[in-house]
Order: C-alpha cells, then structure tokens, then sequence
DNA sequence: CAAATGACAAATATCAATTTTTGTCATTTG
DNA sequence: CAAATGACAAAAATTGATATTTGTCATTTG
C-alpha cells in the first residue's frame, strides 16, 4: 500500500485535472480541490502560493503528457529524416493541439486562460518545442547558420494552426489544406 | 448649407465612432449614438436591424479607410515590382494593424470584437486584401498556379503579425526581426 | 407617405447586500 | 517539528431587486 496520507504537489494536480472536469474552468474553486482530496483549502497553499500557480501548475502537466511527451516520441523516431521528419513534428503538434481542444475542453481552456496570462509558462513551452525542432534541423541537411531561429520562425509562420486563439479555425474543413499550403511554402523555403 | 436634418447610415456611423472614442466599446448604448444625432434610438433602428449590425457596419467602415485604402494605394505603387512589392504590401499592413491597436484603441478593440463575432465581415475584408496580393503576385514574375490561393496562403503564415488576437505581442521590441525572419523564408519559397 | 417618434415588453446591465472564495497565519496534531 | 488545520480578513463572486438598453411597432409629424 501507498503512503495515502501524504499530500504532494503531483496529488493535487490530480485532484485538479479531476475537478476541472467534472465542474469546468469557471466553477472550480481552490476549495472543491480540497474537498476532492479530503484535505482543508489551506493545505494546497503549503504547496501552490496561489489558485494562479496552482492552474499555472497544471496546464504544465497538462501540457508535458499531452502534448511535449508525443512530440518528443516523434523527435526521437529516427525513421525519418530532413523536412519530412521536420513536418511530422509540426503536424504531430498541430493534430495534438486540435485533438484535446475537442476532447479534453475544460483542460484546453485552462490552457487557453493560461496562455493569455502566463507569459514565462507559454514561453518556456515554446522553447522546448522550438529546441526539439532545432534538434531535428540539426540532425537534417538542411543549410542554415541559426537552427534555432529557423525553428522559431517555422514555428511562427505556422501560429495559425497550433495557437489556442485560433482554435475555432480548426474547426474549418478547409484547415489542413491550408496548412498543406503553408508548410509547401515553408519547404519550398528551407532548400 | 447640407441638408443637416436627413439621417443616414454615414451620419450615424459617424456618431458611432465619436462614441466609441469618447465613452469606449463597453460602455457605448445604441441610445447613446442617437443622443449624440438628437434622434430617438428608435430611429437607428430603421437604418441598422440590430445593435451588432451597427458595429459592424462601424467596422467596416473603419477597416475600409484605415486598412484597405492605404493598402490600396500601395498595391497600385508601380514604383515597386515583384516580392519587393509584396513585401511592403504585407509589412504595410502590419504596421498600420499596430498602428491603430496603438492609437486608436476603442475602435481596435471593436474591430477584435467584431472578428470573433462576425466571420462574414471579416471573411470579406480578408477576400480584399488577398485580392489585392493576388493582383500583385500576378504582375510579378512569381511563377505560380493559383496566385489567390498562394495569397491566401501568405496571408496566413503571417498572421501573428496582423491578426488582432496577436496584438498583446506587437509590443515585443523583437517583433520586427521576427517579422524579417517569416519574410525571408516565405520569400526564399517563392523562388 | 416616408421618416421619425416614443411607448412598450423583453433582454441586459447595474448596484448593493450577502455569500463564497482566496490567501494568511496562529494554533493544533501526529 | 513538519504538516495540516481552521479561524480570520480581504477580495471576488453571486444574488435579487432595480434600472437601463435593446428591439418592435402603432402612432405622429412634416
């Protein structure tokens, strides 16, 4: 048997992807987290300073899970090389971020909430995706003096198609003809 | 002398701006328009069937003389040929969307509004501009299929640099460069 | 008779009273 | 003594009563 009774910052996220789903973004209080874990509200401040840093919190794990740990499966694949691995992970990305902002509403709209309010948190997300694809760059034949600024600039070019604010454009048929066009560009670009 | 006593939807529209700027988008009423026409707000009614057609007739006569007019001018610059032209093309356009978020901020703010709201509207002013890019890519030397659709298409690779849910990042003293960085890999596309 | 009015109902917004939630911290518990 | 509690003040959200705004339309006006 596990220790139940200590209470940790991994528990409480938890207790907060649970209580985001089952109440939405709007209603859930410090005080409902608490309650699903048994514990008094005052306790999840001895771990978060604040409901801020405790969602700030989550849509980290969140984000890590469903998105970074997909994405770094396929930067690891090695069966791909260049521009066709480089477009997999964009696509991957892209796919990612559209399916959870069907399935996984409640969660995606703290993510949109946070991106909005968490500049550092969003900005260290992007790094990592931006460090992956430099990685990627790196790995191909692709000339370039600055892997990383291409990675950044690929990654802005294609904003449209990943970034939470536009997420009611996804819904569009005509969406991944678009980005077909865009990345078409972007590889007509890269050689 | 005009005729001052006939009301028409320029005379109200014009009211609607002043409004705008002198009590802001949140606190405007559409009897606040008719107070400052000294008509009853009845009256508007006659001329717009509803609140949220009023502000899009507002918006469209707002992107109309501060966005397309300018870009007009600068798609029928003949001193200008090719990318080159595009380019300024484009980069007039961002500059003038920071521009207004900048100082004219109450008409922006309806302008971002309006975007999420009214996908008709906006679908039309977008239509103008890659109109007006496809016009140009024509009298290029780009050699391309679809010149619309690649409009479209450039259009959309730079939207963090137009698109009004972009405009808390305009303020980045690193948003030109990011700019320039987009440019030169569309740019280098078009080859 | 075309244009505007103003009376009206329904939908929204506002305000102030009340409740809930957030965040702190002195005290308690194991 | 480390971890959790629960009492507390301040901030924020909710509620319900009131006022404003939206939208309609029968009537008035020029």
């Amino acid at each position: 048997m596990e220790k139940l009774e200590v209470l940790t910052k991994e528990k409480i996220l938890e207790a907060t992807e649970e209580t985001l789903k089952r109440f939405g973004l709007t209603k859930t209080s410090v005080t409902d987290v608490a309650n699903a874990l048994d514990v008094s509200h005052g306790s999840i401040y001895r771990h978060f300073k604040s409901k801020a840093e405790l969602f700030e919190g989550a849509t980290e794990k969140w984000l890590d899970e469903k998105i970074i740990k997909p994405l770094t499966d396929v930067c690891k694949d090695s069966s791909m090389v260049g521009t066709q691995h480089l477009k997999t992970y964009i696509k991957t990305l892209i796919e990612l971020k559209r399916c959870y902002a069907r399935e996984d509403e409640e969660l995606f709209k703290m993510y949109a909430k946070v991106t909005e309010e968490s500049a550092d948190l969003i900005h260290n997300h992007v790094s990592q995706i931006t460090d992956q694809m430099s990685e990627i760059i790196c790995r191909s034949s692709i000339n370039v003096d600055d892997p990383h600024q291409l990675a950044r600039t690929i990654f802005q070019a294609t904003t449209r198609f990943h970034h939470p604010a536009h997420a009611y454009e996804w819904k569009s048929p005509t969406i991944n003809s678009e980005f077909s066009n865009v990345w078409a560009l972007i590889e007509n670009g890269l050689s």
